[in-house]
DNA sequence: GTGTAAAGCGTGCATATGCGCCTAAGCAAG
DNA sequence: CTTGCTTAGGCGCATATGCACGCTTTACAC
């Protein structure tokens, strides 16, 4: 897998690209626990924002609210997110269950793992910087 | 679209989350062309590197190999890539058409103007810092 | 109360993403 | 020439991504 230099001063290409690569490398490390990256991600940012409703959940995890709507699905499917009624007869409430819970327990070492090799290779400090950059940046734009 | 502060000091989410971000950015911008910021990003790649095996530009754009085999559909059909035989039976060579030229240069000030708006809001100097950064993951991870 | 706007969500469509498995073609050792 | 490894690519499956459109429910002005 040795490549010629990356193509193109495209700031968005470069993040994309990027993203592509880090995904994959969490995808591996977090492989054994049958989860991916993005649905540890959901499953990390219900813990502690939930119960929230679709589309405020979309909102902080910075996605469209219909592709939170069908990620959801294969979480709810196998019980680690449950989507009851919410206060309105529109909203539904968002919430970890425990199976969920404990999912996220048992995939932490594994994505702890993959956080830390990252930075060994990366650096850790230059991986801090790019982390609070793209931060900003989903904040921001 | 005001949102509560980033769930998780993970890496790789916020590079997602920002990648998301920026491509919906250059997505609109885009829209007129008909092309999205990752096809507008396979036409320019092409154009520098071509002719060019599947693989070889998989590897260059930092995609899975069956990735972009099926990211091309699109641009074959519309006529702005050919996928020709190549030296062997097994490779294809993939070109930019004059179809294709033609598009990247009806895009570019769409792309441009994505780019500048993008640099305004976060600023040009850490855009670039980011950009760096963000090559060097692609690069080295 | 009623009409209208807005909020919350779902669905259809098209593309994006990558893993596992498969086939075909080249290539080297015997 | 055959056996076996490697390379190039396709396809099925599942999830990810977001736009356009539509539906129901609520909020609000009047």
């Amino acid at each position: 897998m040795d490549r010629p230099a990356p193509v193109s001063p495209c700031h968005c290409l470069a993040l994309r690209q990027a993203s592509r690569r880090l995904t994959q490398h969490y995808d591996q490390h977090l492989a054994p626990t049958g989860l991916r990256t993005s649905q540890y991600g959901l499953l990390r940012g219900l813990g502690r924002v939930g119960p929230i409703s679709i589309n405020g959940f979309a909102d902080i995890m910075v996605m469209d609210r219909t592709t939170m709507g069908r990620a959801l699905h294969p979480l709810t499917r196998d019980g680690l997110i449950a989507a009851g009624p919410g206060r309105d007869g529109r909203t539904r409430s968002l919430t970890l269950t425990e199976a969920g819970q404990k999912r996220i327990e048992e995939a932490q070492p594994f994505w702890e793992q993959a956080q830390r090799t990252f930075e060994e290779r990366y650096g850790a400090v230059p991986a801090g910087d790019l982390r609070r950059a793209a931060e900003r940046l989903a904040l921001s734009v």
